[in-house]
DNA sequence: GGGGGTGATATTGGATACATTATCCAAATG
DNA sequence: CATTTGGATAATGTATCCAATATCACCCCC
């Protein structure tokens, strides 16, 4: 076996590692209510495994405030107040803010492109009206630029708030004029990022996330909200 | 059982609770050493319990960063770079200040006590030389100013950033000269909070972070470190 | 209608057993 | 001598089983 070979071998996931990706997939994409209890049985026939997987992929969504844990009663998926929004909003503003920042300071060509394709993949998902596909476009397009930071820790703090509202993202995206606002508004990022303008580019992501916050506050604050 | 009494009742931890809390509590104090094995059969048996709970918490520490996870291979205790270092606690900056400004917008005279008693818990640990009560006085005095801010994910996230570094209190308190420093500076704190200064109290934390750093960055640099 | 008790069932917590992977060491091979 | 192979052992991943807890349905009594 030649390296080349041995470097393309992808080893299998672990049972915990596949029924982890698979749960946070699942509520991410809304496929789970909030609040709705998580049934180890019920997940453990559904994925082909045992129970022990599944309760493993739960400690890890636990700690993440994915999902909510009650001592001998279970599992649930967490819920969002707007208060909840709010703070995880501000937080994102905050770290994304240093992110952006930092980026800046070192600038990169490489990430610049791949920030354009990703922007552009968001444009493309947008046209076909494919709202998952934007979503995950839109979510590439935003880590390109907190990972050009290269603050290991920050990228995964602002993964996981990330993660508590993405359920909520077709929300934002249900609006073909919140759509291209999300595309008007990504332009101006890569441009800030491409010029360096590190004041604007903060600025224009706030602007971006502010716009996201007033959808989802309207939603959040409706009665007949679930 | 009356009302009162079934407050009163605790309810025995699960047996993945217990060996959470030890293992957080080992790890943080420096029991294990940093790129350590976690044996997950070693510590069943230590703990009396199989290895279900102890892999269990092992997620949760995963997810936390406290411990690395490769598959087939097993956990060790995470270790920490000079780089690590300073970027949780340039994160632990930006939140803390958030949380300190929060905290000064709804002050309150509760707080204040609870934050002038952990600071005098933190006195009398150091003039007994009792560095492991010292260092948990600190964190509840700390941890007063933190929850006085009502974001529960920041609080979080803080405390698993402080967690992180947590285990080399030990080489800064090992001073009496930074100890006194850590005294001097948690009284200007309270004072600046009792004042509602907030731009003074987000000042004095910085330089207390700062100092705290300043030490351990030598610590970390150093060659002959595990 | 409300409260309490009982039994059946659902679900979780965790122990034990089995299968798989990694590591180590000795023997064989080039 | 260096490298490879094979077997034993250590450790991990997960399936299965058992015990404990929670929930639900039903019944009786006030």
């Amino acid at each position: 076996m030649s390296e080349n070979a041995a470097k393309e071998f992808k080893r299998p996931p672990t049972a915990q590692a596949f029924v982890l990706a698979e749960l946070r997939r699942a509520i991410i994409a809304g496929d789970f209510l909030p609040g709705e209890p998580l049934r180890q049985n019920t997940l453990a026939e559904r994925f082909g495994v045992s129970r022990v997987p599944v309760r493993e992929a739960f400690k890890v969504l636990e700690s993440e405030g994915q999902v909510v844990y009650e001592p001998h009663r279970g599992h649930k998926v967490a819920s969002l107040s707007l208060t909840d929004l709010l703070e995880v909003y501000r937080l994102r503003q905050l770290l994304e803010s240093e992110a952006a920042r930092v980026a800046v300071e070192n600038r990169s060509g490489t990430v610049l492109a791949s920030m354009r394709a990703s922007a552009s993949d968001v444009e493309v998902a947008s046209a076909a009206g494919d709202l998952l596909k934007m979503t995950e476009a839109n979510r590439r397009f935003h880590f390109e630029l907190l990972a050009a930071a290269k603050m290991p820790r920050l990228e995964r703090i602002v993964r996981v708030l990330w993660d508590a509202t993405e359920a909520y993202r077709f929300v934002y995206y249900g609006s073909e004029h919140n759509r291209s606002t999300v595309e008007r508004e990504h332009a101006g990022i890569v441009q800030a990022y491409a010029d360096g303008d590190v004041g604007l580019l903060v600025a224009l992501m706030d602007e971006h996330r502010e716009h996201a916050v007033d959808a989802l506050r309207t939603f959040l604050d409706s009665p007949s909200r679930p």
